[in-house]
DNA sequence: AAAATTCTTTGATGTAAGTCAAACGACTGA
DNA sequence: TCAGTCGTTTGACTTACATCAAAGAATTTT
Protein backbone atom coordinates (compact mmCIF):
# COMPACT_ATOMS: atom_id res chain seq x y z
CA UNK A 1 0.00 0.00 0.00
CA UNK A 2 3.25 2.05 0.24
CA UNK A 3 3.98 2.60 -2.97
CA UNK A 4 2.72 5.37 -5.52
CA UNK A 5 1.55 3.80 -9.09
CA UNK A 6 3.56 5.70 -11.40
CA UNK A 7 0.76 6.39 -13.48
CA UNK A 8 -0.97 7.75 -10.50
CA UNK A 9 1.64 10.21 -8.95
CA UNK A 10 -1.75 12.23 -7.04
CA UNK A 11 -1.55 9.24 -4.46
CA UNK A 12 -0.09 10.17 -1.27
CA UNK A 13 3.37 8.62 -1.56
CA UNK A 14 4.22 8.74 1.64
CA UNK A 15 5.04 5.38 3.69
CA UNK A 16 3.62 4.26 7.11
CA UNK A 17 6.95 2.97 8.55
CA UNK A 18 8.38 1.58 12.11
CA UNK A 19 11.35 3.14 13.49
CA UNK A 20 11.09 6.35 11.35
CA UNK A 21 10.69 9.38 13.77
CA UNK A 22 8.78 11.49 10.44
CA UNK A 23 6.93 10.07 7.36
CA UNK A 24 8.90 10.22 4.09
CA UNK A 25 8.62 9.70 0.56
CA UNK A 26 8.83 6.18 -0.08
CA UNK A 27 11.52 6.53 -2.56
CA UNK A 28 13.61 7.78 -0.33
CA UNK A 29 13.37 6.06 2.80
CA UNK A 30 16.47 4.24 3.97
CA UNK A 31 16.53 1.37 6.28
CA UNK A 32 19.71 0.31 7.35
CA UNK A 33 20.32 -2.79 8.66
CA UNK A 34 22.06 -1.16 11.91
CA UNK A 35 19.09 0.85 13.20
CA UNK A 36 18.07 -0.80 16.26
CA UNK A 37 15.03 -2.35 16.49
CA UNK A 38 13.08 0.28 18.98
CA UNK A 39 9.19 -0.55 19.94
CA UNK A 40 9.87 2.99 22.08
CA UNK A 41 10.34 5.06 19.06
CA UNK A 42 9.09 3.34 16.72
CA UNK A 43 6.02 5.25 14.45
CA UNK A 44 4.15 2.62 14.95
CA UNK A 45 3.02 2.25 18.44
CA UNK A 46 -0.07 3.81 18.51
CA UNK A 47 -1.39 0.54 16.32
CA UNK A 48 1.16 -2.31 17.28
CA UNK A 49 2.41 -3.75 20.28
CA UNK A 50 2.86 -0.81 22.93
CA UNK A 51 -0.37 0.61 23.85
CA UNK A 52 -0.48 2.33 26.77
CA UNK A 53 3.29 1.79 27.92
CA UNK A 54 4.49 4.89 30.17
CA UNK A 55 8.47 5.23 28.91
CA UNK A 56 10.08 3.13 31.58
CA UNK A 57 8.14 0.04 30.67
CA UNK A 58 8.28 0.93 26.75
CA UNK A 59 12.25 -0.07 27.29
CA UNK A 60 11.22 -3.38 28.27
CA UNK A 61 8.59 -3.78 25.37
CA UNK A 62 11.85 -3.41 23.59
CA UNK A 63 13.12 -6.49 24.47
CA UNK A 64 10.14 -9.08 23.34
CA UNK A 65 11.29 -7.85 19.74
CA UNK A 66 14.13 -10.11 18.67
CA UNK A 67 15.31 -9.27 14.78
CA UNK A 68 13.45 -7.94 12.22
CA UNK A 69 12.94 -9.62 9.04
CA UNK A 70 12.67 -8.54 5.89
CA UNK A 71 9.95 -10.75 3.41
CA UNK A 72 10.30 -10.08 -0.41
CA UNK A 73 6.64 -9.71 -2.80
CA UNK A 74 5.64 -13.39 -2.99
CA UNK A 75 7.86 -15.05 -0.02
CA UNK A 76 6.30 -16.48 2.90
CA UNK A 77 6.69 -15.58 6.37
CA UNK A 78 5.52 -18.28 7.23
CA UNK A 79 3.97 -21.78 5.87
CA UNK A 80 1.20 -23.77 7.27
CA UNK A 81 2.84 -27.00 9.18
CA UNK A 82 5.83 -24.21 9.92
CA UNK A 83 6.37 -24.84 13.46
CA UNK A 84 5.25 -21.78 15.86
CA UNK A 85 7.82 -19.80 17.48
CA UNK A 86 7.27 -16.33 16.96
CA UNK A 87 4.44 -13.22 16.24
CA UNK A 88 5.56 -10.36 13.90
CA UNK A 89 4.74 -7.09 13.93
CA UNK A 90 4.62 -5.83 10.20
CA UNK A 91 6.61 -2.57 10.24
CA UNK A 92 6.19 -2.21 6.50
CA UNK A 93 4.67 -3.61 3.51
CA UNK A 94 1.54 -5.79 3.21
CA UNK A 95 0.37 -9.57 3.46
CA UNK A 96 -1.85 -12.01 2.77
CA UNK A 97 -2.99 -14.75 5.16
CA UNK A 98 -4.54 -17.88 3.93
CA UNK A 99 -5.11 -21.54 4.14
CA UNK A 100 -5.38 -24.66 1.84
CA UNK A 101 -8.08 -27.19 1.58
CA UNK A 102 -6.82 -30.96 0.93
CA UNK A 103 -8.18 -30.93 -2.76
CA UNK A 104 -6.51 -27.65 -3.44
CA UNK A 105 -8.84 -24.55 -2.97
CA UNK A 106 -7.28 -21.78 -1.25
CA UNK A 107 -9.24 -19.30 0.96
CA UNK A 108 -7.65 -15.97 2.19
CA UNK A 109 -8.48 -15.51 5.56
CA UNK A 110 -6.68 -11.85 5.62
CA UNK A 111 -4.71 -9.14 4.58
CA UNK A 112 -2.73 -7.34 6.68
CA UNK A 113 -1.11 -4.53 6.81
CA UNK A 114 1.94 -2.25 9.26
CA UNK A 115 1.14 -2.44 12.86
CA UNK A 116 -0.90 -5.50 12.53
CA UNK A 117 -0.01 -8.42 14.22
CA UNK A 118 0.40 -12.05 12.64
CA UNK A 119 1.25 -15.65 13.72
CA UNK A 120 -1.53 -16.08 16.30
CA UNK A 121 -2.51 -18.99 14.68
CA UNK A 122 0.22 -20.75 15.29
CA UNK A 123 -0.37 -20.72 19.17
CA UNK A 124 -3.36 -23.55 19.82
CA UNK A 125 -0.93 -26.98 17.97
CA UNK A 126 2.22 -25.19 18.43
CA UNK A 127 2.60 -24.96 14.22
CA UNK A 128 1.40 -22.54 11.51
CA UNK A 129 -2.00 -23.53 10.22
CA UNK A 130 -1.96 -21.21 7.91
CA UNK A 131 0.44 -19.13 5.04
CA UNK A 132 1.58 -16.03 5.71
CA UNK A 133 2.38 -14.17 2.11
CA UNK A 134 4.17 -10.99 1.30
CA UNK A 135 2.17 -8.93 -1.41
CA UNK A 136 5.00 -6.37 -1.18
CA UNK A 137 8.36 -6.03 0.08
CA UNK A 138 7.99 -6.37 3.78
CA UNK A 139 9.54 -5.91 6.63
CA UNK A 140 8.79 -7.57 10.12
CA UNK A 141 9.58 -7.29 14.04
CA UNK A 142 9.96 -10.65 15.08
CA UNK A 143 8.73 -11.25 18.70
CA UNK A 144 9.36 -14.70 20.19
CA UNK A 145 6.29 -15.83 21.72
CA UNK A 146 8.28 -16.92 25.14
CA UNK A 147 9.50 -13.48 25.13
CA UNK A 148 5.97 -11.86 24.68
CA UNK A 149 4.42 -14.43 27.34
CA UNK A 150 7.46 -13.89 29.75
CA UNK A 151 6.77 -10.10 29.71
CA UNK A 152 3.43 -10.44 30.18
CA UNK A 153 3.66 -11.80 33.07
CA UNK A 154 5.28 -9.22 34.23
CA UNK A 155 3.38 -6.16 32.22
CA UNK A 156 -0.30 -6.12 33.26
CA UNK A 157 -0.82 -4.09 30.50
CA UNK A 158 0.95 -5.69 27.93
CA UNK A 159 -1.19 -8.90 29.03
CA UNK A 160 -4.19 -7.21 27.91
CA UNK A 161 -2.69 -6.08 25.11
CA UNK A 162 -1.39 -9.56 23.50
CA UNK A 163 -5.16 -10.61 25.08
CA UNK A 164 -7.39 -7.74 23.19
CA UNK A 165 -5.46 -8.65 19.70
CA UNK A 166 -6.28 -11.83 19.94
CA UNK A 167 -9.47 -11.00 20.81
CA UNK A 168 -9.89 -8.17 17.70
CA UNK A 169 -8.79 -11.00 15.73
CA UNK A 170 -11.87 -13.14 16.66
CA UNK A 171 -14.16 -10.22 16.07
CA UNK A 172 -13.00 -9.74 13.18
CA UNK A 173 -13.80 -13.33 11.86
CA UNK A 174 -17.20 -12.97 13.06
CA UNK A 175 -18.01 -10.25 10.81
CA UNK A 176 -15.95 -11.78 7.87
CA UNK A 177 -18.50 -14.92 8.20
CA UNK A 178 -21.42 -12.30 8.71
CA UNK A 179 -20.24 -11.32 4.99
CA UNK A 180 -19.90 -14.73 3.97
CA UNK A 181 -23.07 -16.20 4.97
CA UNK A 182 -25.63 -13.47 4.18
CA UNK A 183 -23.85 -10.68 2.56
CA UNK A 184 -24.05 -10.24 -1.30
CA UNK A 185 -21.83 -9.55 -3.70
CA UNK A 186 -21.98 -5.81 -3.74
CA UNK A 187 -22.70 -5.62 -0.02
CA UNK A 188 -19.38 -7.94 0.27
CA UNK A 189 -17.38 -5.75 -1.90
CA UNK A 190 -18.61 -2.29 -0.27
CA UNK A 191 -17.79 -3.47 2.82
CA UNK A 192 -14.25 -4.60 1.66
CA UNK A 193 -13.55 -1.08 0.23
CA UNK A 194 -14.74 0.77 3.19
CA UNK A 195 -12.63 -1.81 6.05
CA UNK A 196 -9.66 -1.12 3.70
CA UNK A 197 -9.74 2.74 3.33
CA UNK A 198 -10.56 3.10 6.98
CA UNK A 199 -7.37 0.90 8.42
CA UNK A 200 -5.12 2.94 5.79
CA UNK A 201 -6.79 6.28 6.93
CA UNK A 202 -5.65 5.53 10.52
CA UNK A 203 -2.27 5.05 9.03
CA UNK A 204 -2.15 8.12 7.40
CA UNK A 205 -2.81 7.60 3.78
CA UNK A 206 -5.88 9.11 1.81
CA UNK A 207 -9.23 8.22 3.12
CA UNK A 208 -10.60 8.22 -0.41
CA UNK A 209 -7.97 6.74 -2.80
CA UNK A 210 -5.34 4.01 -2.79
CA UNK A 211 -3.79 1.03 -4.71
CA UNK A 212 -5.00 -2.51 -4.14
CA UNK A 213 -2.21 -4.63 -3.37
CA UNK A 214 -4.10 -7.83 -4.05
CA UNK A 215 -5.02 -9.79 -7.31
CA UNK A 216 -8.89 -9.75 -8.11
CA UNK A 217 -9.03 -13.30 -7.72
CA UNK A 218 -7.18 -12.59 -4.13
CA UNK A 219 -9.85 -10.19 -3.21
CA UNK A 220 -12.63 -12.90 -4.34
CA UNK A 221 -11.08 -15.50 -2.43
CA UNK A 222 -11.32 -13.83 0.80
CA UNK A 223 -14.95 -12.32 0.09
CA UNK A 224 -16.11 -16.06 -1.41
CA UNK A 225 -16.74 -15.19 -4.72
CA UNK A 226 -14.96 -15.50 -7.91
CA UNK A 227 -12.81 -12.74 -9.82
CA UNK A 228 -14.86 -12.14 -12.48
CA UNK A 229 -17.77 -11.19 -9.86
CA UNK A 230 -15.12 -9.16 -8.33
CA UNK A 231 -14.46 -7.33 -11.45
CA UNK A 232 -17.81 -6.88 -12.41
CA UNK A 233 -18.69 -5.55 -8.84
CA UNK A 234 -15.91 -2.98 -9.71
CA UNK A 235 -17.16 -1.91 -12.63
CA UNK A 236 -20.47 -1.92 -11.19
CA UNK A 237 -19.43 0.67 -8.80
CA UNK A 238 -17.75 2.59 -11.25
CA UNK A 239 -20.85 3.13 -13.81
CA UNK A 240 -22.73 3.96 -10.61
CA UNK A 241 -20.21 7.17 -9.62
CA UNK A 242 -19.43 5.08 -6.11
CA UNK A 243 -15.71 4.52 -7.12
CA UNK A 244 -13.13 5.06 -9.68
CA UNK A 245 -11.31 2.02 -10.47
CA UNK A 246 -8.11 1.16 -13.09
CA UNK A 247 -6.83 -1.82 -12.50
CA UNK A 248 -5.22 -1.86 -8.84
CA UNK A 249 -5.91 2.00 -8.36
CA UNK A 250 -9.32 2.95 -6.42
CA UNK A 251 -10.66 6.34 -5.68
CA UNK A 252 -13.62 6.45 -3.54
CA UNK A 253 -16.17 9.34 -4.82
CA UNK A 254 -19.08 8.72 -3.21
CA UNK A 255 -18.73 6.57 0.50
CA UNK A 256 -21.93 7.21 1.67
CA UNK A 257 -23.21 5.31 -1.30
CA UNK A 258 -21.09 2.51 -0.09
CA UNK A 259 -21.91 3.11 3.47
CA UNK A 260 -25.28 2.66 1.88
CA UNK A 261 -25.04 -0.74 0.22
CA UNK A 262 -22.89 -2.01 3.03
CA UNK A 263 -25.55 -0.94 5.32
CA UNK A 264 -29.07 -0.11 3.91
CA UNK A 265 -30.12 1.13 7.71
CA UNK A 266 -27.88 3.37 9.62
CA UNK A 267 -27.23 5.33 6.17
CA UNK A 268 -30.44 7.80 5.55
CA UNK B 1 -27.03 -32.55 23.70
CA UNK B 2 -27.71 -34.54 26.96
CA UNK B 3 -31.38 -35.59 26.51
CA UNK B 4 -32.61 -38.47 25.34
CA UNK B 5 -35.55 -38.50 22.65
CA UNK B 6 -37.98 -40.58 24.17
CA UNK B 7 -38.32 -42.02 20.86
CA UNK B 8 -35.00 -42.83 20.39
CA UNK B 9 -34.41 -44.55 24.05
CA UNK B 10 -30.73 -46.10 21.74
CA UNK B 11 -29.26 -43.37 22.15
CA UNK B 12 -26.90 -42.84 25.01
CA UNK B 13 -28.22 -40.90 27.74
CA UNK B 14 -25.20 -40.46 30.03
CA UNK B 15 -24.55 -36.61 30.34
CA UNK B 16 -20.81 -35.01 30.36
CA UNK B 17 -21.44 -33.06 33.21
CA UNK B 18 -18.85 -31.19 34.94
CA UNK B 19 -18.28 -31.20 39.03
CA UNK B 20 -19.15 -35.52 39.31
CA UNK B 21 -16.61 -37.96 39.54
CA UNK B 22 -19.26 -40.26 37.81
CA UNK B 23 -21.29 -40.44 34.32
CA UNK B 24 -24.89 -40.30 35.52
CA UNK B 25 -27.64 -40.91 33.48
CA UNK B 26 -29.75 -37.17 33.30
CA UNK B 27 -32.81 -38.20 34.72
CA UNK B 28 -31.12 -39.06 37.71
CA UNK B 29 -28.89 -35.97 38.10
CA UNK B 30 -28.42 -33.56 41.11
CA UNK B 31 -26.76 -30.82 41.18
CA UNK B 32 -27.63 -29.04 44.28
CA UNK B 33 -26.18 -25.23 44.44
CA UNK B 34 -24.38 -25.76 47.45
CA UNK B 35 -21.67 -27.79 45.89
CA UNK B 36 -18.33 -26.11 45.94
CA UNK B 37 -17.46 -25.53 42.32
CA UNK B 38 -14.35 -26.42 42.08
CA UNK B 39 -12.06 -27.51 38.65
CA UNK B 40 -10.10 -29.63 40.43
CA UNK B 41 -13.01 -32.38 40.92
CA UNK B 42 -14.45 -31.41 37.80
CA UNK B 43 -14.88 -34.24 34.77
CA UNK B 44 -14.43 -31.51 32.45
CA UNK B 45 -10.98 -30.66 33.12
CA UNK B 46 -9.28 -32.63 30.59
CA UNK B 47 -11.53 -30.08 27.70
CA UNK B 48 -11.38 -26.75 29.63
CA UNK B 49 -8.71 -24.74 31.48
CA UNK B 50 -7.28 -27.26 33.57
CA UNK B 51 -4.72 -28.85 31.54
CA UNK B 52 -0.81 -29.75 33.05
CA UNK B 53 -1.87 -28.55 36.72
CA UNK B 54 -0.43 -30.65 39.19
CA UNK B 55 -3.10 -31.39 41.80
CA UNK B 56 -1.18 -28.03 44.19
CA UNK B 57 -1.59 -25.44 41.13
CA UNK B 58 -5.26 -27.11 40.55
CA UNK B 59 -6.44 -25.57 43.97
CA UNK B 60 -4.81 -22.35 42.35
CA UNK B 61 -6.92 -22.42 39.50
CA UNK B 62 -10.37 -23.01 41.46
CA UNK B 63 -9.71 -19.43 43.00
CA UNK B 64 -10.56 -18.10 39.22
CA UNK B 65 -14.00 -19.60 39.06
CA UNK B 66 -16.07 -17.17 41.16
CA UNK B 67 -19.35 -18.65 40.99
CA UNK B 68 -21.92 -20.57 38.88
CA UNK B 69 -24.67 -19.39 36.58
CA UNK B 70 -27.58 -21.16 35.34
CA UNK B 71 -28.96 -20.41 31.92
CA UNK B 72 -32.31 -21.83 30.53
CA UNK B 73 -33.19 -22.83 27.20
CA UNK B 74 -34.24 -19.79 25.13
CA UNK B 75 -32.19 -17.33 27.71
CA UNK B 76 -29.31 -15.72 26.92
CA UNK B 77 -26.02 -15.46 28.67
CA UNK B 78 -24.80 -12.29 27.70
CA UNK B 79 -25.87 -10.27 24.92
CA UNK B 80 -24.22 -8.04 22.04
CA UNK B 81 -23.31 -4.66 23.86
CA UNK B 82 -23.31 -6.01 27.66
CA UNK B 83 -20.20 -4.78 29.92
CA UNK B 84 -17.43 -7.78 29.54
CA UNK B 85 -16.39 -8.72 32.71
CA UNK B 86 -16.20 -12.89 32.54
CA UNK B 87 -15.21 -15.69 30.15
CA UNK B 88 -17.84 -18.65 30.56
CA UNK B 89 -16.83 -22.28 30.86
CA UNK B 90 -19.75 -24.36 30.10
CA UNK B 91 -20.36 -27.13 32.37
CA UNK B 92 -23.23 -28.69 30.70
CA UNK B 93 -25.73 -27.43 27.92
CA UNK B 94 -25.36 -26.06 24.48
CA UNK B 95 -24.94 -22.96 23.07
CA UNK B 96 -25.04 -20.66 20.29
CA UNK B 97 -23.13 -17.75 19.35
CA UNK B 98 -24.49 -15.14 17.10
CA UNK B 99 -24.15 -11.72 15.66
CA UNK B 100 -27.28 -9.55 14.02
CA UNK B 101 -26.33 -6.87 11.06
CA UNK B 102 -28.04 -3.39 11.74
CA UNK B 103 -30.80 -5.12 9.17
CA UNK B 104 -31.57 -7.97 11.14
CA UNK B 105 -29.91 -10.55 9.55
CA UNK B 106 -28.04 -13.56 12.03
CA UNK B 107 -25.64 -14.78 11.24
CA UNK B 108 -24.51 -17.67 13.85
CA UNK B 109 -21.11 -18.09 14.35
CA UNK B 110 -20.95 -20.48 16.36
CA UNK B 111 -22.14 -24.06 18.78
CA UNK B 112 -20.60 -24.67 22.04
CA UNK B 113 -20.76 -27.36 24.67
CA UNK B 114 -19.39 -28.43 27.54
CA UNK B 115 -16.04 -27.81 28.57
CA UNK B 116 -15.68 -24.53 26.04
CA UNK B 117 -15.34 -21.46 26.58
CA UNK B 118 -16.79 -18.37 25.37
CA UNK B 119 -16.82 -14.84 25.66
CA UNK B 120 -13.27 -14.00 24.06
CA UNK B 121 -14.94 -11.66 21.54
CA UNK B 122 -15.40 -9.16 24.64
CA UNK B 123 -12.40 -8.84 25.53
CA UNK B 124 -11.20 -5.91 22.82
CA UNK B 125 -14.06 -3.86 23.71
CA UNK B 126 -14.69 -4.29 26.58
CA UNK B 127 -18.45 -5.05 25.58
CA UNK B 128 -19.47 -8.66 24.02
CA UNK B 129 -20.09 -8.16 20.43
CA UNK B 130 -22.60 -11.66 19.90
CA UNK B 131 -25.23 -12.71 21.72
CA UNK B 132 -24.77 -16.34 23.65
CA UNK B 133 -27.78 -18.10 23.72
CA UNK B 134 -28.67 -21.24 25.32
CA UNK B 135 -29.91 -24.16 23.38
CA UNK B 136 -30.48 -26.01 26.15
CA UNK B 137 -30.56 -26.15 29.97
CA UNK B 138 -26.98 -24.90 30.55
CA UNK B 139 -24.36 -24.32 33.84
CA UNK B 140 -21.77 -21.95 33.13
CA UNK B 141 -18.57 -21.16 35.70
CA UNK B 142 -18.45 -17.53 35.67
CA UNK B 143 -14.58 -17.03 35.46
CA UNK B 144 -13.44 -12.96 35.85
CA UNK B 145 -11.70 -12.00 33.51
CA UNK B 146 -9.50 -10.08 35.69
CA UNK B 147 -8.80 -13.23 37.91
CA UNK B 148 -8.00 -15.14 34.62
CA UNK B 149 -5.53 -12.45 33.82
CA UNK B 150 -3.70 -12.27 37.43
CA UNK B 151 -3.72 -15.99 37.74
CA UNK B 152 -2.12 -15.89 34.53
CA UNK B 153 0.57 -14.30 35.65
CA UNK B 154 1.03 -16.40 38.31
CA UNK B 155 1.12 -19.85 36.26
CA UNK B 156 2.53 -19.61 32.91
CA UNK B 157 0.78 -23.13 32.11
CA UNK B 158 -2.57 -21.72 32.45
CA UNK B 159 -1.46 -17.52 30.57
CA UNK B 160 -0.13 -20.58 27.74
CA UNK B 161 -3.77 -22.04 27.87
CA UNK B 162 -5.58 -18.88 27.72
CA UNK B 163 -3.68 -18.28 24.84
CA UNK B 164 -4.52 -21.66 22.96
CA UNK B 165 -8.22 -21.23 23.66
CA UNK B 166 -7.71 -18.04 22.12
CA UNK B 167 -5.71 -19.25 19.32
CA UNK B 168 -7.71 -22.79 18.99
CA UNK B 169 -11.37 -20.38 18.48
CA UNK B 170 -9.26 -18.45 15.21
CA UNK B 171 -8.04 -21.46 13.13
CA UNK B 172 -11.93 -22.50 13.81
CA UNK B 173 -12.71 -19.58 12.37
CA UNK B 174 -10.62 -19.54 9.51
CA UNK B 175 -11.87 -23.13 8.86
CA UNK B 176 -15.25 -21.84 8.87
CA UNK B 177 -14.11 -19.03 6.47
CA UNK B 178 -12.90 -21.74 4.41
CA UNK B 179 -16.27 -23.73 4.33
CA UNK B 180 -18.23 -20.54 3.74
CA UNK B 181 -16.07 -19.04 0.99
CA UNK B 182 -15.29 -22.70 -1.09
CA UNK B 183 -17.13 -25.27 -0.45
CA UNK B 184 -20.86 -26.15 -1.84
CA UNK B 185 -24.17 -27.22 0.09
CA UNK B 186 -22.70 -31.19 0.71
CA UNK B 187 -19.52 -30.72 1.72
CA UNK B 188 -20.22 -27.93 4.38
CA UNK B 189 -23.08 -30.17 6.04
CA UNK B 190 -21.09 -32.98 6.04
CA UNK B 191 -17.88 -30.72 7.92
CA UNK B 192 -20.77 -29.82 9.98
CA UNK B 193 -21.86 -32.94 11.24
CA UNK B 194 -18.54 -34.47 10.96
CA UNK B 195 -17.40 -31.87 13.64
CA UNK B 196 -20.35 -32.23 15.88
CA UNK B 197 -20.11 -35.60 16.12
CA UNK B 198 -16.06 -35.44 16.87
CA UNK B 199 -16.39 -33.13 19.55
CA UNK B 200 -20.08 -35.39 21.19
CA UNK B 201 -17.53 -38.22 20.94
CA UNK B 202 -14.57 -36.70 22.76
CA UNK B 203 -17.18 -35.78 25.67
CA UNK B 204 -17.81 -39.76 26.16
CA UNK B 205 -21.39 -39.73 23.21
CA UNK B 206 -21.52 -42.08 20.17
CA UNK B 207 -19.83 -41.71 17.63
CA UNK B 208 -22.52 -42.39 15.20
CA UNK B 209 -25.74 -40.84 16.55
CA UNK B 210 -26.73 -37.89 18.43
CA UNK B 211 -29.91 -35.30 18.85
CA UNK B 212 -29.44 -31.80 17.38
CA UNK B 213 -30.06 -28.89 19.46
CA UNK B 214 -29.76 -26.52 17.21
CA UNK B 215 -32.55 -25.72 14.20
CA UNK B 216 -32.39 -26.60 10.32
CA UNK B 217 -32.45 -22.08 10.63
CA UNK B 218 -29.42 -22.11 12.81
CA UNK B 219 -27.45 -24.69 10.93
CA UNK B 220 -28.47 -22.54 7.73
CA UNK B 221 -27.45 -19.60 9.14
CA UNK B 222 -23.76 -21.48 10.61
CA UNK B 223 -23.03 -22.74 7.18
CA UNK B 224 -24.23 -19.66 5.11
CA UNK B 225 -27.00 -21.49 3.60
CA UNK B 226 -31.19 -21.38 3.84
CA UNK B 227 -33.68 -23.54 6.04
CA UNK B 228 -34.59 -26.04 3.42
CA UNK B 229 -31.34 -26.27 1.78
CA UNK B 230 -30.23 -28.16 5.17
CA UNK B 231 -33.28 -30.00 5.49
CA UNK B 232 -32.81 -30.81 1.57
CA UNK B 233 -29.10 -31.66 2.01
CA UNK B 234 -30.27 -34.19 5.18
CA UNK B 235 -32.96 -35.92 2.94
CA UNK B 236 -30.50 -36.33 0.30
CA UNK B 237 -27.97 -37.59 2.54
CA UNK B 238 -30.65 -39.78 3.74
CA UNK B 239 -31.31 -41.02 0.86
CA UNK B 240 -28.23 -42.27 -0.36
CA UNK B 241 -28.08 -44.26 2.96
CA UNK B 242 -25.36 -42.23 4.62
CA UNK B 243 -27.24 -41.04 7.41
CA UNK B 244 -30.19 -41.62 9.29
CA UNK B 245 -32.61 -38.58 10.07
CA UNK B 246 -35.40 -37.92 11.96
CA UNK B 247 -36.34 -34.52 12.92
CA UNK B 248 -33.67 -33.35 15.11
CA UNK B 249 -32.22 -37.14 15.54
CA UNK B 250 -28.67 -38.14 13.47
CA UNK B 251 -27.10 -41.44 12.80
CA UNK B 252 -24.09 -41.41 11.07
CA UNK B 253 -24.66 -44.75 9.10
CA UNK B 254 -21.33 -44.13 6.30
CA UNK B 255 -19.00 -41.82 8.36
CA UNK B 256 -16.31 -43.09 5.41
CA UNK B 257 -19.06 -41.79 3.04
CA UNK B 258 -19.47 -38.08 4.72
CA UNK B 259 -15.56 -37.70 4.88
CA UNK B 260 -15.45 -38.54 1.16
CA UNK B 261 -17.65 -35.84 0.46
CA UNK B 262 -16.09 -33.43 2.70
CA UNK B 263 -12.46 -34.13 1.59
CA UNK B 264 -12.56 -36.02 -1.58
CA UNK B 265 -9.04 -36.33 -1.34
CA UNK B 266 -7.99 -38.42 1.42
CA UNK B 267 -10.13 -40.79 1.59
CA UNK B 268 -9.52 -43.78 -0.87
C1' DA C 1 -57.82 -32.93 24.07
C1' DA C 2 -58.05 -29.31 21.00
C1' DA C 3 -55.87 -25.27 19.25
C1' DA C 4 -52.05 -22.66 18.30
C1' DT C 5 -47.39 -22.31 17.34
C1' DT C 6 -43.08 -23.74 15.71
C1' DC C 7 -40.25 -26.56 12.99
C1' DT C 8 -39.46 -29.51 9.00
C1' DT C 9 -40.10 -31.36 4.51
C1' DT C 10 -40.95 -31.15 -0.33
C1' DG C 11 -42.23 -29.14 -4.83
C1' DA C 12 -42.22 -25.42 -8.34
C1' DT C 13 -39.91 -21.54 -9.96
C1' DG C 14 -36.48 -17.63 -9.96
C1' DT C 15 -31.95 -15.54 -9.80
C1' DA C 16 -27.33 -14.16 -8.22
C1' DA C 17 -23.26 -15.69 -9.04
C1' DG C 18 -20.41 -19.25 -11.30
C1' DT C 19 -18.34 -21.04 -15.57
C1' DC C 20 -16.44 -20.73 -20.02
C1' DA C 21 -14.37 -18.00 -23.38
C1' DA C 22 -12.10 -14.30 -25.69
C1' DA C 23 -9.85 -9.97 -25.95
C1' DC C 24 -7.23 -6.50 -23.89
C1' DG C 25 -3.88 -4.12 -20.89
C1' DA C 26 0.17 -4.12 -17.99
C1' DC C 27 4.29 -5.88 -16.52
C1' DT C 28 8.74 -8.88 -17.14
C1' DG C 29 12.80 -10.45 -18.94
C1' DA C 30 15.71 -11.54 -22.99
C1' DT D 1 11.92 -3.52 -28.34
C1' DC D 2 9.35 -7.40 -28.57
C1' DA D 3 7.47 -11.80 -26.91
C1' DG D 4 5.62 -13.98 -23.25
C1' DT D 5 3.18 -14.02 -19.04
C1' DC D 6 -0.08 -12.55 -15.86
C1' DG D 7 -4.02 -10.03 -14.46
C1' DT D 8 -8.37 -7.75 -15.78
C1' DT D 9 -12.57 -6.96 -18.20
C1' DT D 10 -16.67 -8.24 -20.56
C1' DG D 11 -20.10 -11.26 -22.84
C1' DA D 12 -22.85 -15.54 -23.27
C1' DC D 13 -24.59 -19.26 -20.96
C1' DT D 14 -25.26 -22.47 -16.84
C1' DT D 15 -26.28 -23.81 -12.23
C1' DA D 16 -26.51 -24.27 -7.30
C1' DC D 17 -29.00 -22.38 -4.20
C1' DA D 18 -32.69 -19.08 -2.88
C1' DT D 19 -37.42 -17.96 -2.80
C1' DC D 20 -42.18 -18.88 -2.57
C1' DA D 21 -45.66 -21.92 -1.22
C1' DA D 22 -48.12 -25.52 1.04
C1' DA D 23 -48.63 -29.53 3.76
C1' DG D 24 -47.28 -32.33 7.55
C1' DA D 25 -45.03 -33.35 12.12
C1' DA D 26 -43.82 -32.05 16.66
C1' DT D 27 -44.29 -29.24 20.61
C1' DT D 28 -46.57 -25.94 23.59
C1' DT D 29 -50.56 -23.58 25.28
C1' DT D 30 -55.19 -23.33 26.75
Amino acid sequence: MCQANSSNKDIKTVCLEGNDNSWQPMNQRTTPETIKIACSNCNLRELCMPIGFNPEDMQKLDEVVATRRRVKQGERLFSSGDPFTSLYAIRTGFFKTCISSEDGREQVTGFQMAGEIIGLDGIVSDHHSCNAVALEDADVCVMPFANVEELSREFPVLQRHVHKIMSREIVRENSIMMLLGNMRAEERIAAFLLNLVQRLHARGFSQSEFILRMTREEIGSYLGMKLETVSRTFSKFSDDGIIEVKQRYVKIIEPDALKKIFNPQTCS
